[in-house]
DNA sequence: GACTAACCGAGACGGTACGTCCCGTCTTAAG
DNA sequence: CTTAAGACGGGACGTACCGTCTCGGTTAGTC
């Protein structure tokens, strides 16, 4: 019985817990001072969200922009399509934050890990496993290739980049990237040497 | 005058700082705490590491194990030994939260970053970027390759494993991502078609 | 249709607020928890009572022992027997904690005050004050003698043990302050010297 | 070793408690605002003084009023002149609210009571207890009377007309019951009847 | 060898935020 | 139409740490 939990309310905190964050960043966002933007208590923080990371973790998710998966024809043209538009919205000073703050709770609680990587990573990773599975299907991809790795291979200097090495995330990265991931696909197919 | 800042301190620090990450987590290593474990005073530990997290980066740093270049005369020999001792490295919880909660300091303090980038990422890439070279040398690494994104290729995904995905980093992960690099560079060099 | 349900669930609040202040003492007795106990929601608490304050002294003017007015023919014999009672009636660890609770909120809401003055202690006064008037009728009371001071010289005592000095409330102080009062009631009545 | 804890600082909390609960009474003196009006952090205050109650009670220690005890040769003159003044004193909103408030937290805290007791009350029945014994010395007093009943006759109308009946504090209450108690301490000597 | 300035441990200081409890009000669903 | 259940905005709790600031006590280099 009793009242329900207000929809309204929910998305008020959301709201608030995001702008914080586009201020101050995630280690600088205190439950406080969300609440106090949303116009409302503490305790109705904590009965919605539980914790300061899974707050953060549905805001980013309710905000993440669905990035399209193109189908252009080749798998050059989906890459490099796709590559292109991820790079340019994982240049943002938000995105690092937010992300660098999760990163750091995540490690160690796999509660919490299981949840950021079951939507946010998993839906992406599947993606783009579409894109090279057609990409067998033409033929341009080995077919005994390693889907996952090579989904990696997307991934991972994107993230790399964004967070850890600092380097460029811009157009020219993007389509070298993507080129060097389309040969890379593309030789497993052919006689070494 | 006076007297100097004793080093013998400066290390029982660092190996409280190493331990209580161990034990807890970077996120939840407090600066008491560690000064309590190397029955040092807070003061000290600030007159010696200025804040928390470059304490936490100079512990690490301090233990990072260094890799030894291998040279065993081709690129594939090369990589392949030098990523199955990363992921070896790599694959440990204790690194992951040290890093984890390093890389949610990093964004938004760039002195940090530079710091950490400089001490701990720089001296890695350096070490690849001579491999591929070597590789350019030998004729396996296409002349006009962009070395920056090779590199990438390879930290990437462990990086993105280790702390994002959360994919396995096991011997046969490294020994796929090595080829799959290997057969990326070389291609370059071959016409597409 | 629900009136008699209304007087039922009136008495389960007033049973639970006096069993959790008989456990926790007045100032840990929360309304959320005699709510609880009482199987009825907060809302229908403060339908009934409006307040902690006024819920407890509800509770404890309901179980307050209504003493009986002994009439044993001579003062000495009505106060001592009146004494006894009193005495032995006070002497409870949960009444103190209701009643030093109670002072305290009294203090300051002069609304209460009057309530509690009205319900508790002007009840006694009156039955006290019966005592002395039946004492002046027999001559063992100066008939000029100031009885709100008499009552005040047989409650005073007894609450200032009770509540403030934590002296011994046993049959011997009873029967001490009983043959005290009858003395100072009398001698009123005679030249000083 | 350490720091030595500030006694400029526990006078300013002291000082500042003592601000509040004139202003709001005790039960709405709140930690928080005491620390902020004394520039303190809650921290200190709990580490000068570990709780609500016993702020309270050193507040109102420091500032009780020292009663001199009159010796005006006679038992008459030096209950007269003492309870004049001493109700005049008690006559005070905030004495009240104060003490009401410690009343509460006194039962059920025997460690506090204790201190509450040795603190406030014993020092005045001492003083008194002397009064009466130059009383006996000088005949005025039955040798065999019961001087903490004595003494209780004094205190007990008082603090009960104070807290509790809410009777007047006035110079004629406080002329009346000398009057009385010396009667009754008198008459102790003599045969009854 | 005695001085003395800087360092050391310890820990108190003014703060900020935590996560919890309870307040008194408001909303919903069931009887 | 009244209840119980319980979510709501709000405020204080007592705790944990933050980074700074005294404290004595302890080393080293200079005089």
């Amino acid at each position: 019985m009793g009242r329900k939990k207000s929809e309204q309310c929910r998305l008020a905190i959301l709201d608030a817990a995001r702008s914080v964050m586009e201020e101050r960043g995630y280690l600088d966002m205190s439950i406080e001072e969300v609440a106090c933007r949303a116009k409302a208590g503490k305790q109705t923080v904590y009965r919605h969200f539980g914790s300061k990371p899974r707050l953060a973790l549905e805001a980013f998710v309710a905000k993440a922009s669905r990035l399209e998966l193109p189908d252009t024809g080749s798998l050059a043209g989906d890459l490099g399509s796709y590559l292109a538009t991820l790079v340019e919205v994982m240049n943002s000073p938000h995105k690092r934050s937010m992300l660098g703050g999760l990163l750091a709770e995540i490690q160690g609680d796999s509660e919490l890990g299981d949840a950021f990587r079951q939507g946010v990573i998993e839906a992406k990773r599947t993606a783009l496993r579409t894109v090279f599975q057609r990409g067998i299907a033409r033929g341009e991809v080995a077919p005994d290739a390693d889907l996952e790795v090579l989904v990696d291979l997307v991934y991972g200097p994107v993230w790399y980049r964004m967070l850890i090495s600092g380097g460029r995330l811009d157009p020219s990265f993007a389509e070298t990237l993507a080129d060097t991931v389309v040969l890379a696909a593309r030789r497993a197919m052919e006689p070494v040497g």
